[in-house]
DNA sequence: CGCGGGGTATGTCGCAGTTAAATGCGCGCG
DNA sequence: CGCGCGCATTTAACTGCGACATACCCCGCG
């Protein structure tokens, strides 16, 4: 059965940040993959061109978004180490999203290619694919119901929650703070919400004390009741407060 | 290569209605696949619970949906012959979300534990879930671009049209109309609007000649504006009679 | 027959969230 | 040095959408 861990990049079964074992050089070489190092605002995928390329971030962090008919920008998730990006298009044909750089970044690279021959050849690979595709396709469905059913303060705590723990779990707390270094219309964008709201909520959130996003960084205080808000309904007089 | 065409259940390759090849009848016994039928309204899969099953939807129209802290109902998308449910939990574990028949519904039925063996004895099959994947995450995409970034009127003329041009697809149109048993409260909660606003919005769309839904069926005249709706921002003064 | 429940249809009102516009601040550059 | 530019922040005025209330229709049921 194998019930692989999260393994984030067909190169690596164990966790983001090990060195390439011999056998995955051997791999490396076969299935034509590399890494790629991408300085950050670079534009890695652009919507409407046609990539035949794969990625999984191994560090840094980036954006993934969409334009829409009437300008309109909507961030659809933020890249994290062991985030996979470049399916979305399916299998063929051009991109229907685009991918920036948020920091520098590392990439895994490989050719779409490539897939039918190494799921053939390694059928591990495929159910990693598709271990990969359940857990980002939940979070999707996380974020729907967020745009649907939150309000701005919960969706702002929700995100940045999720983003904290996610970044916690993968050891890139540094003191209770992690790297975020996304602009607030990044958020903005994300949410559903104008910047200027965004803005609003974040200093509210700050007064609170239940969190602070500054330079790049976001620390969340050890007894933050932000998990909390960003679940329970606001209709709760007991954490009515804000607002 | 083999680029397969969408292939939406592991048993068929070519389309939806097609009965089964002697090879494919093998397969179903090797892995343990069947066929099962259930009543609209019967819930399928329960948040909470930790179903072993994967579906493919062979007949009939479902949702699935989830269930907030908050109490309120978040539908994530609608199931339409050919969709896949049942992976989002991730490869284990309980699922996040529900699943319920809106008409009587065909599936076709198999084991998440068969997916390992499956994927090493059938490279194939993996190389269609992800297709499958990566078309179900583009739509999650869009869904979300639609939630952050257009009005309530954008919103159910996009969702409308796309069901109706989805359906279309499958040749499940007649003379026009499109069947679509849901209530308009789902559409809300699909949407991120409420019951009356999304009632009203229908109204206006009716008046206006760009759709008919009606008693589980959906109409849209032949030249009806709505694909222009449903992307152009109203700013445009043209389509602006909507308000 | 009357009654109840699920779905649909409309009107009014208030607020969360939007748009617009202006200020401050740090940084690279001619 | 001072100008421009990106980003964060703040204020003020407007509005889309949700909450609430009410009414209608169809159908099954005692």
């Amino acid at each position: 059965m194998s019930p692989v861990a999260c393994a984030a990049c067909p190169l690596r079964k164990r966790t983001i940040f090990t060195p390439f074992t011999a056998e995955e050089v051997v791999f490396m070489q076969k299935f034509k993959v590399g890494e790629l190092s991408v300085d950050r605002g670079t534009t890695i995928l652009m919507e409407g061109s046609n990539s035949p390329q794969l990625y999984t971030v191994l560090r840094g962090q980036g954006i993934r978004y969409k334009t829409l008919e009437n300008g309109r920008r909507q961030v659809i998730n933020f890249l994290f180490p062991g985030d996979f990006a470049g399916l979305q298009a399916g299998l063929m044909g051009e991109m229907k999203h685009s991918v920036e750089a948020s920091s520098d970044m590392v990439l895994c690279v490989f050719d779409r290619g490539e897939l039918w021959q190494m799921f053939r050849a390694q059928p591990g690979r495929a159910y990693d694919l598709t271990w990969i595709s359940a857990v980002e396709e939940h979070f999707l469905g996380e974020t729907i119901a967020s745009l649907g059913q939150r309000d701005a303060t919960q969706r702002v705590a929700w995100a940045l929650l999720r983003m904290y723990e996610r970044l916690s779990a993968v050891g890139l707390a540094v003191e209770g703070a992690v790297p975020l270094p996304f602009r607030q219309q990044d958020l903005a964008d994300a949410l559903g919400l104008s910047l200027v709201h965004t803005n609003k909520t974040l200093a509210r959130l700050r007064e609170l004390q239940l969190l602070n996003w500054r330079d790049g960084r976001l620390h969340i205080p050890a007894r933050s009741e932000l998990a909390k808000l960003a679940l329970v309904d606001l209709e709760k007089p007991e954490i009515r407060p804000l607002m």
